[in-house]
DNA sequence: CACACGTGGAT
DNA sequence: TATCCAAGTGT
């Protein structure tokens, strides 16, 4: 086994990368076998399915978003149901996913489907991206997902695999990367339908087999191709990944007065808020940027309540 | 571009 | 127990 001892992440990698061809029949075939059966991949699961289930996906597991998808779904089957609720209910019914100001965006993207779009999810990718709360990924996820459209699809998962398979590094880069957009491009199927089909076959791949921690290289369909592993499965080199802290810090305050509101069909209390956290700097602080973010309304004489 | 932004399960 | 990680976005 040769060890590059002078290994930079902009060094070429110590094997020739595979071709394109040569990795999407073993990548979408292992797709086809491997598949989760996820309700917004069934064949009647409409783009605003595919749209509910991307936001609530965005740093939050599938496990736990299953039965949150499905309860939305059932409740606003269209864009125009949920915009003609108030904010606080989609935020009450975002139960504990966490970084409740995608139920806001989602809430607000709802509306804007429902005034600019006629009520249909964007097809358009430009269109999907001025939505409040999608971004790169999330617009061309929906496109590919829920249209059939070719675009560069990169989540995490995706930037993994092609770090491992392309790169033959352990871990992508903190941010997304032109790099990382030009190895996607090239390795894009020029087939829309195909490309659709690559993209959450790539997805799925990264989320199932070359995960993370450990991966099952035994599982994986292109382990024989893989410049990671041709090259000994190297450790992470370069900056430490991104570790976020959480204890003690005002989104765990934030957590604790959004969860009061949420169980609360009435407006509530300062005294009520008061008695989950001690510090009443942060406290304070906590409250006024929920307010400010418009998760939280403010009545008269320190009464609160989910915002309508 | 680095950082803020929730929550809970796995190791 | 401490850390890592999970289909990112907005500033």
């Amino acid at each position: 086994m040769s060890t590059d001892l002078h290994h930079t992440p902009e060094s070429a990698p110590a094997t020739t990368p595979p071709r394109a061809a040569a990795l999407h029949e073993p990548v979408i075939g292992w797709f086809d076998a491997h598949a989760r059966d996820l309700p917004w991949r069934r064949p009647d699961a409409g783009a605003w399915s595919v749209m509910i289930s991307e936001f609530m996906l965005q740093q939050t597991p599938v496990v736990r978003v299953l039965p949150v998808h499905e309860q939305w779904l059932a409740r606003w089957p269209r864009p125009a149901d949920l915009a003609a609720e108030s904010p606080g209910e989609a935020v009450r019914a975002w139960g504990r996913l966490g970084y409740p100001r995608r139920a806001l965006r989602l809430h607000a993207a709802a509306g804007a489907i429902a005034q600019r779009h006629g009520g249909e999810v964007p097809h358009d990718h430009a269109e999907l991206l001025a939505l409040p709360g999608v971004g790169e990924y999330t617009a061309a996820a929906v496109a590919s997902f829920a249209y059939g459209r070719r675009h560069i699809v990169l989540d995490t998962n995706v930037r993994r695999v092609f770090a491992r398979v392309v790169t033959g590094v352990a871990h992508p880069p903190n941010a997304t990367t032109a790099a990382e957009r030009r190895t996607a491009a090239g390795l894009l199927p020029a087939d829309e339908a195909t490309a659709a089909r690559w993209a959450a076959a790539t997805m799925e791949l990264g989320a199932l087999v070359c995960t993370a921690r450990s991966p099952q290289c035994g599982q994986c369909p292109v382990a024989a191709l893989c410049a990671w592993r041709l090259a000994g499965s190297p450790a992470h080199e370069g900056p430490p990944r991104r570790g976020q802290s959480y204890a003690g810090t005002d989104r765990q305050v934030r957590g604790r007065l959004l969860a009061v509101l949420r169980a609360s069909p009435t407006p509530v209390s300062q005294s009520a808020l008061d008695s989950v956290w001690h510090d009443p700097v942060q406290r304070a602080r906590a409250l006024d940027t929920l307010v400010e973010d418009g998760l939280v309304e403010p009545l008269a004489d320190g009464v609160y309540r989910l915002p309508v």
